[in-house]
RNA sequence: GGGCGAUUAGCUCAGUUGGCUAGAGCGCUUCGUUUACACCGAAGAAGUCACUGGUUCGAGUCCAGUAUCGCCCA
């Protein structure tokens, strides 16, 4: 390290062949590797990127942050672990296979489950790769030795050990719901993958006789085909028709279906209430519990029956539950949806039961994968019991209480645990999200009818009820004892069993979950006839044992290396998200890491970042074409001008707009494009872009390359979505790079035993600015305000450091190795404090630092290690605080400032010299930086005022005037009148405004009294200036009349 | 429909318990390239803090309402 010279560091800083270098020493160093032991621990899991896409600048701000806080505790000296790894992230995948298959021109279906599987896990392989490699390029100082990926062998034990336990406790649960699915591919959609979309359709009004031939209800609905389905008709209790209806009911046309007519106070009320359904209301409703999710809660509170009438894709179907279907109702079977709709319709009018058909906007779930309109569909599924307070009860006793608003339900048995109450949400206000998440919380359906996933570890086999012996009960029976059916007695050690007993049709149906490690019990299974579930497992299952499953979980010692990973690290410390998946995510890691830990959290903290959109508040999207690839931002700005940025714009309010510009492949220039709206409302890119240098040269967008409306030619290349916003963390290296170069360059022989009290006022004030900013940095951290840090770094390097220390040591740091060693350290410091934030080019810096000689300034510890990501966080000592150097220094920039804007009205250049007449005051606060403040200045020399000279200027500074004037000897006394008029004006306004305030007697008797002070303090200030101010215009006035 | 936010300079955003005569970066104007850095330096212009009320000696900050936008849940 020591042949690290000044002289090695090239002239200008290059990210792209630094970068690498540095990447491979972290590597070699295996910096990010973490072992269990004792100590203080930190440790993040990374939110597992899904293997869908590659990341984008959404993961680069989640990333950023989480290396951050994770370098940033490495060099504070603790056992530091990020666990990274990616998610398989079921239908999303399976989905973009499917695509591609699509265009290979096969299907899905018609290939083996196996084919399916082995093709989609090449796709995770190269996703995968892509992933980690960007994590890489952006500085990320993961164990990249622990990588995990959902489905791999140790998460698939977590997964089956989970699902058995659940099973096996009776939280698992079979039966008939509701699912969102898409009748193209024919599976389940999670909620997230449905798409509310508003649709311009009609209300339909049908007239349902009543049974007694009494007359007639008018049920108002805007999907008439599903009629078919209706059990029950509904009425508000309080439409005063209610009571005349009561207990009547009503013939379903077509069907002639007997159905009831029920009240319910879900029931919108004809014209009642802003709601705007109101004005669309007719008061009755058709109940058609198969067919919608809130008619299947009314069907559940009045036992109402539930009649399918559609087949998996979506058709008419008198095959999947629909039993009374009649002659009449044969036209109507086997027509799509939309057809049945018409022909329904029709049938209404030709029989003069059709009211009328009016227009109708409103709002209807599609599926994001195929886009149409997504059915509520009745299938078995299986559910976790999240409504156990076993569960979702653990959730809310799990909250902060300064966080969690009333009490949170207690244990049914009254106990405590000493982690209840240690769950804390920053920003505050998302604990209301969890808590109102889990106050209505909904039991959680798991089972998806795909292939890529987590298979669900559950076989069945339908017996007659005969055979099963002597067995009591209807429907789900988890108590199987006595059952003499194969593999059914519950008794046998990994397996668990339940029953469904269907008494109408003198059938049941045996569910046995096997737990991990048992194959031979699956085999035995088998062997009696048994078939595995076809469905997997939700995706969100196997994240929710995300902290578990990747420190071996249930049993660590099984694996290599993962000995004591969960006593050590486990709960984590915090966990970096965005809002939007608290619910899905956040909320499942909290209730199975309490269930299945004992009581302990997944982590104490839940740090969330705000989203990134583009410059017009639209989310980055795919099928925007609005995305940015870190990578291209890495090739054109550099990973450390990413993370900057990222850091300083996660800040806590609000989501960020980041206004995309395009980077022209002719020239490589960065221009704002040409948007377009599109026919649904979002700002996109013009598909065709033009060269900004007027050429007339093309080039084609994401969003043209997607719509197809334009290739990719050797005439019209891609344009690369970029942000000229990364401009601020490029310069901010740079600038560091360049700062470094220059003060290593005038380091030649440093002290190595100074003390801070001995140095110029620069250095202590120097030295006191890093301690402040020390401060800040930690205070900002320990918040999760990441934006503060970058913000408090930024002045410091470049206010403090660079405009104001380098500029005032110029003329004395050569012969002074005192300074010299402040300069050697303060650097160094510095390197240190910004690495979290800038990996690469402090790493890049850090060996010539330390050629410079060793650090020795008393109350600095500065512990030297080869690698700055191993290093160790400064260690500054209170003796370095210097308010007095502090306040001294901000009157010298302040006297700077005056002169330097005195100096520019003149018209005076950086070279012109000048010299200064300047009361005794000003010379005594001169004297505390003389060499720096003429340096900064220009000045020549430093006079008496009563030697002023004609044609010079004036500066009011602190209620005196001093004189400067150039050596050429010219005065612009028309800039000087108009600076001065300026300053007194600007003078009067200061003195008015305070005079105004203390002339208010409540004032100044009501406010405390120091405020009122620093006013009267202000006011003095203000008085003796625009007295100075008024006697300097004046003289300017006598001088333009002479 | 319920909940949570946002609205501050041309743009993107800060603004900690009410005490500022409201800040930053970019952009803009003027000046400056022998003297670390033009991915730079110096100077400058630019804001009725969405609107209407209220509380207070004092409101960008607290309260109520209005408008617009965003997200989550139903």
């Amino acid at each position: 390290m020591a042949s690290k010279t000044s002289e090695q560091l090239p002239k200008s800083y290059s990210p792209a062949e630094a970068e690498p270098e540095i990447r491979r020493r972290w590597e070699d160093a295996e910096v990010g590797h973490a072992t269990p032991g004792d100590g203080t621990a930190f440790s993040v899991l990374i939110p597992p990127p899904n293997v869908t896409a590659a990341l984008h600048l959404g993961h680069a701000l989640n990333n950023t942050l989480q290396d951050i806080l994770v370098r940033y505790h490495r060099i504070r000296g603790d056992r530091t672990l990020w666990m990274p790894g990616t998610d398989h992230a079921g239908i999303a995948t399976q989905s973009v296979v499917e695509k591609r298959l699509s265009l290979e021109g096969t299907r899905r279906v018609d290939m083996t489950r196996e084919a399916f599987v082995e093709r989609t896990q090449a796709w995770k392989d190269e996703y995968e790769a892509t992933i980690i490699e960007q994590l890489r390029q952006m500085g990320a100082s993961c164990d990249w030795q622990r990588v995990r990926f959902t489905m791999d062998p140790v998460c698939t034990a977590a997964v089956r050990t989970a699902f058995f336990k659940l099973f096996d406790d009776g939280l698992i649960d079979r039966g008939k719901r509701l699912v969102n699915w898409d009748p193209v591919t024919m599976t389940a959609l999670a909620d997230d993958e449905v798409e509310m979309e508003t649709v311009a359709g009609h209300m339909y009004e049908l007239r349902y006789p009543l049974s007694d031939g009494s007359g007639h209800v008018t049920v108002a609905t805007t999907r008439p085909e599903t009629m078919l389905g209706d059990t029950a008709v509904a009425i508000n209790p309080d439409d005063p028709r209610a009571e005349s209806l009561r207990g009547k009911s009503v013939l379903l046309p077509i069907v002639g279906r007997e159905i009831p007519i029920v009240e319910d106070d879900y029931v919108i009320m004809p014209g009642v209430g802003d709601d705007p359904k109101a004005a669309f209301a007719t008061g009755f409703l058709k109940v058609t519990p198969a067919h919608d999710p809130n008619d299947w809660d009314i069907g559940l509170r009045h036992e109402l029956d539930v009649i399918n009438v559609m087949a998996p894709d979506g058709s008419i179907s008198d095959r999947h539950g629909w039993e009374d279907a009649n002659d009449a109702c044969a036209a109507f079977i086997g027509l799509s949806r939309e057809a049945a709709r018409e022909a329904v319709v029709e049938w209404f009018r030709t029989n003069d039961l059709l009211d009328r058909i009016r227009d109708y906007e409103h709002a209807v779930g599609h599926s994001y994968r195929s886009h149409v309109p997504i059915e509520p569909y009745l299938s078995d599924q299986w559910y976790v019991r999240v409504t156990d307070d076993r569960l979702g009860g653990e959730a809310l006793r799990a909250m902060h209480a300064d966080q969690h608003r009333g009490t949170p339900p207690s244990r049914p048995d009254g106990s405590t645990h000493e982690q209840d109450g240690t769950l804390s949400f920053t920003p505050e206000r998302y604990a209301r999200t969890f808590q109102n998440w889990h106050e209505q919380l909904r039991d959680w359906c798991i089972s998806r009818q795909l292939w890529w996933g987590h298979r669900i570890p559950v076989w069945a086999r339908t017996f007659p009820l005969s055979e099963a012996g002597p067995i009591e009960g209807d429907g789900l029976v988890r108590d199987t004892l006595g059952c003499t059916l194969p593999c059914a007695d519950g008794a046998t050690d990994g397996l668990s069993t339940m029953m469904r007993i269907d008494r109408a049709n003198d059938e049941v149906t045996v569910f046995a979950c096997v737990d991990d490690g048992h194959p031979q019990l699956e085999q035995q299974l088998a062997e009696a006839g048994y078939a595995q579930d076809e469905d997997v497992l939700d995706t969100w299952f196997s994240s929710a044992l995300w902290p578990l499953s990747t420190m071996g979980w249930p049993d660590p010692s099984a694996f290599d290396g993962m000995e004591g990973m969960l006593d050590t690290f486990n709960p984590t410390s915090v966990l970096c998200t965005a809002r939007e998946i608290i619910t899905l995510w956040v909320s499942r890691m909290v209730m199975f890491n309490r269930y299945f830990q004992r009581g302990v959290l997944p982590f104490t903290d839940v740090a969330i970042h705000p989203m990134i959109q583009d410059g017009h508040g639209q989310k980055m999207s795919k099928s925007l074409g609005n995305g940015v690839d870190p990578r291209d931002i890495i090739r054109t700005h550099s990973a450390d001008a990413l993370r900057f940025v990222m850091a300083s714009i996660a800040t806590a309010t609000q989501d960020v707009r980041l206004p995309l510009d395009l980077i022209c492949p002719h020239t490589g220039k960065t221009f704002m494009p040409e948007f377009i709206t599109t026919p649904g409302g979002h700002v996109v890119t013009a598909p065709v872009q033009h060269c900004p240098d007027g050429s007339g040269r093309e080039m084609a967008t994401v969003y043209g390359l997607l719509t197809g409306e334009t290739e990719v030619t050797d005439e019209r290349p891609m344009g690369i979505n970029s942000s000229s916003k990364f401009d601020l963390g490029r310069n901010f290296a740079t600038k560091l790079f360049n700062a470094t170069r220059f003060a290593l360059g005038r380091i030649e022989h440093p002290s190595t035993d100074v003390d801070a009290t001995g140095l110029s006022l620069v250095d202590r004030w120097m030295l006191h600015r890093l301690h402040a900013t020390m401060r800040i940095v930690e205070d900002a951290i320990a918040d999760f305000q990441v934006h503060r840090y970058a913000e408090a770094v930024y002045d410091l390097v470049w206010r403090d450091f660079c405009d104001w220390y380098l500029e005032s040591i110029k003329p004395t740091v050569g012969d002074d190795p005192a300074q010299q060693q402040v300069l050697r350290s303060v650097l160094d410091a510095i390197l240190r404090l910004v690495h979290p934030l800038c990996p690469f080019v402090t790493e890049t810096l850090f060996p010539h630092v330390l050629a410079a000689g060793p650090s020795g300034i008393t109350g600095l510890e500065l512990i030297e290690s080869e690698l700055l990501a191993e290093g160790h966080w400064p260690r500054i000592d209170s003796t370095i605080i210097d308010d007095a150097a502090e306040q001294t220094f901000q009157r010298l920039q302040s006297l700077v400032n005056e002169i330097r804007r005195a100096r520019a009205e003149q018209g005076l250049g950086p070279r012109d010299r000048i010299d200064l007449f300047a009361p005794e005051a000003v010379v005594k606060l001169i004297d505390h930086a003389p060499d720096a403040i003429q340096s900064m200045l220009g000045i020549d020399a430093i006079h008496d005022p009563s030697q002023t000279p004609e044609g010079a200027w004036a500066v009011v500074f602190e209620g005196q005037s001093l004189q400067g004037a150039s050596s050429l000897g010219s005065v612009d006394l028309a800039a000087e009148r108009k600076r001065m008029t300026a300053k007194v004006h600007e003078c009067e306004q200061s003195v008015q405004g305070f005079v105004k305030r203390l002339s208010n007697t409540s004032y100044v008797e009501r406010a405390p009294e120091h405020v009122v002070n620093e006013t009267r303090k202000k006011l003095a200030e203000a008085e003796v200036d625009l007295e100075a101010a008024n006697a300097a215009l004046a003289r300017v006035e006598e001088a333009m009349q002479a």
